[in-house]
Formats: structure tokens, C-alpha cells, sequence
DNA sequence: TTTTGACCCTTGAAATAAAAAAGTCAAAAA
DNA sequence: TTTTTGACTTTTTTATTTCAAGGGTCAAAA
């Protein structure tokens, strides 16, 4: 039903707004109901629990991101600016959606049932392979040297994810980083990617 | 004061026994003074507060540590050898103090107090610093190309610290993490390590 | 088929009480 | 005089209770 559909998009999106300002675990079925002008019973009735909206909002913010660096995929030539590109996206969102804390290598609290971790990990698995999937043509095209593209993969985006975390650790411990922070940690993960890059050709 | 060193000593090393097994947090002064056959008083005649001697404990864990680098590191010539047998150290440490929390790039929970806090970041800062001597120390014998010695050292030092805290996130919630963690963690520095000074060139 | 007001039950935050640990001191021992 | 201690006080942590808030349901209405 394409109007079942529609609805559901629209309480994801604005779970979305509410999850940006506040998080997931302070963000309530009813506050998301009121937004949308309707009751609560009606969100159930579209989705089983929250549960199942959380699972629909990182779905849909994974699916915009994949969206994202596909396009940019076709248009970049060498392996290093598709890269430096895919950090800038990862950037955007990481920004955007840091409230509910989808980064950083493995999810934190916010995603507290073992369905919505699974699914978390399913979507950086996904990235993992994308990834590899770059480093293979790289490798085929002669842009680096022969390596295992899977390994190379994890690595590379452990680093960058390893650095992010650390940054936001180190940083002041207010809820929210800086503009500040975020730039060294952008800055870092650009650097980090050049040399890796460097280093395996 | 000789005298009064040597029981300083004694009580530093009888506190990183407990500290080792149960972390800072849950060892008490009580616990430390029986184990060494004396009473808490006693402990507070060598030491103002716990905080004191944690920071004796941070001190003397910190002074071993940098004690065998600088030993490895002059009998090693070439740069990515030198900080391939760092990371080895580091790891060694890492897993024989990990109850104590000191690596991961920011100090955690465990060091309650700003004056730990911060002699923990001075620690770190020492380690940044000694690694842009390496960097630097290798600029200028052409063994990778110009570069800002510091940034290099603080990107690097992030990059492997991302890693370990990673790692531990990543794997299962348990107080301690596997000796396939560690193996794993160690491994991805390694490789890392390897990639980073072959793009440094 | 979709929406809702009224309801139930579980969970989590706030308040409080109890326990444990940090830290002190006067006096004894070395 | 320096070092050690038992007994004590104060602070911090942990456990317990209470209670409101939020997740989830249902029969009835639109």
C-alpha cells in the first residue's frame, strides 16, 4: 500500500527531527505523535514499537548516505579523492545525526535492543564492503598494490571511526562537540587518508 | 628521606597488585594497607590521599614505560622498525594495566580528580613528543619525505589509539576483553603502523 | 481501514536510607 | 623524633524505595 508507505516515511522523518535535537531515549511516542498532530495509537499502528521507528529512521538515514557516496562513486576517478569525498559525506552526517550517536565503530546506548544493534552493525558491514569494493578496483586498476581489499577495508575505516571516537572523548565532555572539534577531527580523518592512501601504493 | 622512598615504593607497587586485578576505583586503602601487613594510617603518612598515589602508581607505570623505549629505541636504526617494537611495548602495557584504563587516547572514569587527569595528559603529551623526535629524526635523514614532525606524531599516535579503543568497544562487554581481542587490536596497529610510514615517504 | 480516548503495566529518574570507603587524630611504639 | 596504630568522623557510593513518565493495548468511533 503506497499510502501505508507515505505514512510511515512521514513519522520517520519526524521521529528524525525529534531524535536530531534530543536523541533517541529522550525523544517519546507521544512527543513524535503531537508533532504529527495525531495520537499515539496511530504511530502503533504503523509501527509495531519503537523499536521498529528506530529501526526505520537508521534505515533511512543509512539509505540517504549509501545514496550519497554511490553518486559521488560514479563521478571520481582515483581512489584517493572517492575517499577524501566519502569522508566529507560521513562528515555531514556525523554532524547532522550525532545525537544518536550512529558512529563510532560499534552502537552505544541509544540502540539498547540487540534487533537494532544487529541492524546497526548490518549497515557498517555494508560500508565495510563498499569499501572494499574500491580498494579491489584499485588494486585492479594498478592505483595501489596487490592486498587483501577486505582487510585494507576494515583497517581504513577503523582508523578513521577510531579517531572520531577519540576526538569526541578527548573534547570537552558537554553533550554536544564543538564546531571546533569537529573541524581537527575532519582534518585528522583527511590526513589519516591521504598517508593510508600513500602508503599502499 | 631514603627510608621513606623505599616504603613509598613499596606501598606503589603494592597498590598497582590491587589495582591490576580490580582497577583504582575498587581497591581501597584498607585493602592496600592489609596486603602490605599495616595500617591505613600508615598509608596516609607516606601519602596525603589516594590521589597521591595513584599518581605515584601513573608515575611509576609511566617512567617503566618510557624507560624501555628509549632503550629499544636506541638499538634500532630504521623508523618503522622502531615504532613497530613501540607498538609491541605499548601493547604489553596496554594489556598488563588495562583494570587502570590509562591508554585510550582520554583519561576515563578511573582518574576522578583534575590533578590525574592532567598529569595522565602530560604522560601522554611526553609520548607525542618523543614520537616527533622520531618523526623528525627521520625527516631529516631522508627516510620519509618533509613534513611537520608534531602533526605526524599526533595524527599517528590518535590513529593507533583509535584502534585499541575500538577494539574494546567492538568486542564483548565483558570487564576484561579476550586474548583474541588483544591479538587483534595488536595486529591492526601493526598493520596500520606499517601502511602509515610506507605513505609518509 | 484508520484513528482515538482511556487505560494498564513496565521502566527509569528522584529521594532516601544504609553501607562502605576516605580521611583524621590523639596516643603508643620504635 | 619519626613512625605506626585503634578508634573515630566525614564523605562517597551503593542499595532500596517511591512515584511519575513513558511504552504499549484495546474497544469504540470515524
Amino acid at each position: 500500500m503506497v499510502e501505508t508507505d507515505k505514512k510511515r516515511d512521514t513519522i520517520i522523518e519526524g521521529a528524525i527531527k525529534r531524535f536530531i535535537h534530543y536523541g533517541i531515549n529522550k525523544t517519546t511516542m507521544n512527543e513524535i505523535a503531537e508533532d504529527l498532530s495525531v495520537s499515539k495509537p496511530s504511530l502503533y499502528y504503523y509501527f509495531p514499537d519503537k523499536n521498529s521507528l528506530v529501526l526505520g529512521v537508521i534505515d533511512k538515514i543509512f539509505s540517504d548516505y549509501f545514496e550519497l557516496i554511490e553518486k559521488e562513486n560514479a563521478a571520481i576517478v582515483l581512489l584517493g579523492d572517492k575517499l577524501l569525498s566519502f569522508i566529507e559525506i560521513g562528515h555531514r552526517f556525523f554532524q547532522k545525526y550525532y545525537m544518536l550517536h550512529l558512529s563510532g565503530g560499534s552502537p552505544d546506548s541509544s540502540l539498547n535492543s540487540e534487533e537494532l544493534r544487529s541492524h546497526f552493525m548490518k549497515m557498517k558491514e555494508k560500508n565495510k564492503q563498499f569499501h572494499a569494493g574500491l580498494f579491489q578496483e584499485a588494486i585492479n586498476n594498478g592505483e595501489i598494490a596487490e592486498a587483501d581489499a577486505e582487510k585494507t577495508a576494515d583497517l581504513y575505516l577503523d582508523s578513521l571511526a577510531g579517531i572520531s571516537s577519540l576526538c569526541i572523548l578527548h573534547g570537552n565532555k558537554e553533550l554536544f562537540p564543538s564546531k571546533k572539534e569537529f573541524k581537527t577531527m575532519l582534518e585528522k580523518q583527511i590526513n589519516l587518508s591521504r598517508i593510508f592512501v600513500k602508503g599502499l601504493k
